[in-house]
DNA sequence: ACCCAGGGTCATA
DNA sequence: TATGACCATGGG
């Protein structure tokens, strides 16, 4: 007991509970039908434009890149950067994610495009995924889950507030603990993965952003389990 | 005016 | 390993 033991250490303790939230919130809000976008290619491109940016703004530059005849792996790869980043405008960190999502698309041509990749085991995509500058965790889950149809679970700021507000963990951890805690405690299920952290967002959307006093998903019957401090 | 958004990288200690 | 600074637009 010296060391301090996180609440989600034993993960399979928490099988039911998360089973639990899993059904309220599917119940409460239906199937969210996730990734929105029409092809595997921007799944990954709004992945890496959605990063700590609201959806809506990410949909303006899908929308400003197709416009442009620009939601392309090569015509990005090729485009100048001042034009990237004016079509990105609307994301923030304009010139960040120009770079970013060029050089995504520049590894992707490289790797033979999806087909490729598609014959990847998991955890060697993952790695593949991770090894893009401006790919990190996150991101590349997204893109394993919601554009390659792996049982990885997404962790974002959303669910960290979940756990911490159910009690199972601190809020601190590592990703890669959290992720390994959801992927140990459920059965490897993209179908379920891929609804689960649909409605964690689509619940942050509905309670937190209002600034709800109540919800009935949450134990806690004062706040919202997801809504910001405390 | 303030806070936050479906994060990630890099410099520093 | 673990904080902090930085990126930057748009909506509540």
């Amino acid at each position: 007991m010296s060391t301090p033991q996180h609440p989600c250490a034993d993960p399979t303790r928490y099988r039911d509970d998360l089973y639990w939230i899993y059904n309220a919130l599917l119940s409460r809000y239906g199937p969210q039908h996730w990734w929105p976008a029409d092809t595997p290619f921007e799944v990954m491109v709004g992945a890496v434009l959605t990063q700590n940016t609201s959806w809506i703004n990410v949909e303006r530059s899908i929308q400003a890149l197709r416009d442009a005849d620009h939601l392309h792996p090569t015509a990005i790869a090729t485009a100048d950067h001042v034009a990237l980043a004016a079509w990105l405008r609307p994301v923030g960190y304009f010139n960040v994610k120009a770079r970013r999502l060029q050089d995504f698309c520049r590894w992707y041509l490289t790797q033979g495009e999806e087909s490729r990749l598609a014959a990847l085991p998991t955890a060697s995509l993952r790695a593949a995924l991770l090894s893009v500058k401006g790919v990190g965790p996150e991101t590349a889950d997204d893109m394993l889950l919601y554009a390659f149809g792996r049982p990885v679970f997404v962790i974002d700021a959303y669910t960290r507030r979940l756990l911490v507000r159910f009690g199972m963990a601190q809020g601190d951890e590592p990703y890669e603990v959290l992720r390994t805690f959801f992927e140990e405690a459920l059965d490897a299920d993209a179908t379920i993965y891929n609804e689960y952290h649909a409605l964690i967002v689509q619940h942050a959307k509905d309670t937190c952003r209002k600034r709800q006093a109540r919800c009935s998903i949450c134990p806690v019957s004062l706040r919202c389990p997801l809504s910001m401090g405390a």
